[in-house]
DNA sequence: TATGAATGAGAATTCATTCAT
DNA sequence: GATGAATGAATTCTCATTCAT
């Protein structure tokens, strides 16, 4: 019971340190952000951030994972795995505009160098996920003859890697003044590339969205 | 003569200092890297780092143009335009490999994030020029009626995109352990959307090198 | 008692740096005295200073209230206004000259350029203080008769002025050499003006002091 | 000829390093300017200031002499010389004022600290000046009966200190916005010293300006 | 004389981290 | 666990001065 509340409010202030720096680091940036500006965002004292966490860098890996997490979920919504095939890359895609919109801000995160070979395998640990996630998706889809056998596991790779680019142009760079643009031509490449047919072969006849 | 001397006295000076920068960064990153590093790797005073750069991100970003120029010349190659466009995907991957594997510990610069917004206008220029020499390969073989038309520029970026986040994955995330599995995804993904057939319709049946 | 203490411990580690600072301003000059150096002075570390003073100009200023403060205080001494007139100007004088010979070292802050509003403003509070210290004076004296009418706030203010000049002349350029002189010639001054005669008409005849 | 002509050029290429800095260091302050802003004002090299001056603090030395010479020439006025002493207060103080005025900016500069010897001494002796021209102009008017005699040395110097501390109060701390009052007041208070009445005695009933 | 690129000592300031309470 | 005052190493950037041309 007392260990439980315990645990409960530890978990809660990790979070509020979480949410503090998330917050932060979206604003001002990794550098720009001082543990005492998350402390005080956070309401606790500075030294308190040390009981939760080893270091500055260690709080930012948190955040880092926390949205990653976030995205990889998209992926892992069992709903999925029910649709015919052909609905799949469009929901995928409206999936990743729909997260990445919401946490514009959080997006630049997915591209910040890893230093550490810590950071490096966490990162790879959620990318795993995503990946796996997705060559799941595909593997279902050629076990039901939907699609022909294929790599699912580089194909899932390159199309998570596609994905994070095009959501940090989108949004991180051009602050989502083109969205419907990277929408469009984001599933119409994952489209033509499932369903054809070739750019040399012709004009894809996918509906354009609007 | 005298102006040229100088002039190039001074372009060599600038030079050294962007080549001690992009030496140390790619070493031990940008936070690890001191301007006292730079000028004590490049034979010069500190101060004099501040006659050629306003300061320490300005450094920085003179060396991020720096290689993604390189990147980009890559797609100027004007042998590229005689090319039958069948060829070309694999040039250009080719390409795109090549010098990435040349400059593997800078990849890493191609994904830190631009802060200031000149910065980022900057970093568009250069993001331009990659989008509108691919377009321009695909206008041509458009043209000569070797693709059926569609939005060359948004398929430039696009790809452009993917380029990046998988040379990124390759060589900075998992120091080109996997070269040659990427290299011969990343083609065949480029070719099957060029060429078919799609996933659905089967597998490609370009030769996996090896 | 605790939030006394700590108060206290407070309030002692700022006047300990206040301290520090006077008196290496005073021996080596705003600019020649380094953070470092009143860190060093006041027994703490470099980043405690700035827990208590933004910057060091803050510190300057702190400094300098401090004394235009000590100044102040010689003006407000309730035994003044207790005095007949008369012998105010000799009150007056003989307490400007014991502050300042107290803290010849200091006196020179009197006179550095204030830079920014807030500066000036503090500076302005201080001068006003002691203006209006000394209107007060002169008002009592007006209603007691001892005085006619005049306008007391534009005389305070030039006598302040005056004051503060001399003081600078005779302690901190001239080192006190002459401070006799000084005093004498000071208080002459300021009782011919309040009791005559005018140099036109004729000789002081106040017991010149020695 | 030809050395007059280079000596020419010597004095104007001084004479633009002073006028330079005057202007900078009213501007921006002492600190704040660098010897490259004098060059570049003056539109001369860097090192070329170090041919006529020995280091910055010898710039401001010069600068500050030039303008206490424009100052103490006021007092050395022939005119002065041939008026009843009765018109010479007025004369004298409306001379301050009048310069005062014109190099508002350039009064802060009376009340720099010297701080080497060097300094002191040429300060002292710019003092000794003006304090000389104005015991002549008291000395004078003794000799023609127009005065009673008194130490005029001590009273030119306490009243130069009094004038330098009005200028700076009325000029560089509230910008002239008082001007004619401290000119009002001034005035009375010298007329006062000279002609009485006393404070005790009476209302000055000298003009009030206009 | 004149130049101005190069120098490098030096200073202010920051902030992650610690630890006594 | 929680606090936050204290620490001090470390870094960027400035700028007076020099000197080869």
């Amino acid at each position: 019971m007392e260990s439980d509340k315990l645990s409960d409010e530890s978990r809660s202030k990790r979070d509020a340190i979480l949410v503090a720096a998330r917050t932060l680091f979206a604003k001002k940036g990794y550098e720009e952000t001082t543990i005492a500006d998350i402390a005080r965002e956070a309401n606790i004292a500075v030294g308190t951030v040390y009981l939760y966490f080893r270091n500055k860098r260690d709080v930012y890996i948190g955040v880092a994972i926390d949205i990653e997490e976030m995205i990889a979920a998209t992926f892992r919504d069992p709903e999925l795995l029910k649709l015919p095939f052909v609905q799949i890359p469009r929901a995928i895609v409206d999936g990743i505009f729909r997260v990445s919109r919401e946490h514009m801000n959080l997006i630049s995160f997915l591209q910040v160098d890893m230093q550490t070979s810590e950071e490096m395998s966490q990162h790879k640990h959620t990318n795993e996920h995503i990946t796996c996630s997705l060559a799941k998706i595909f593997q279902g889809a050629i076990e039901r003859g939907e699609l022909a056998p294929f790599n699912t596991e580089m194909y899932s790779q390159i199309l998570s890697l596609l994905g994070d680019n095009i959501m940090y142009q989108c949004f991180a760079v051009e602050k989502g003044e083109r969205e419907e643009l990277y929408h469009t031509y984001f599933l119409e490449v994952v489209e033509r590339l499932f369903f054809g047919p070739s750019l040399r072969d012709g004009q894809a006849n996918y509906s354009k969205d609007g």
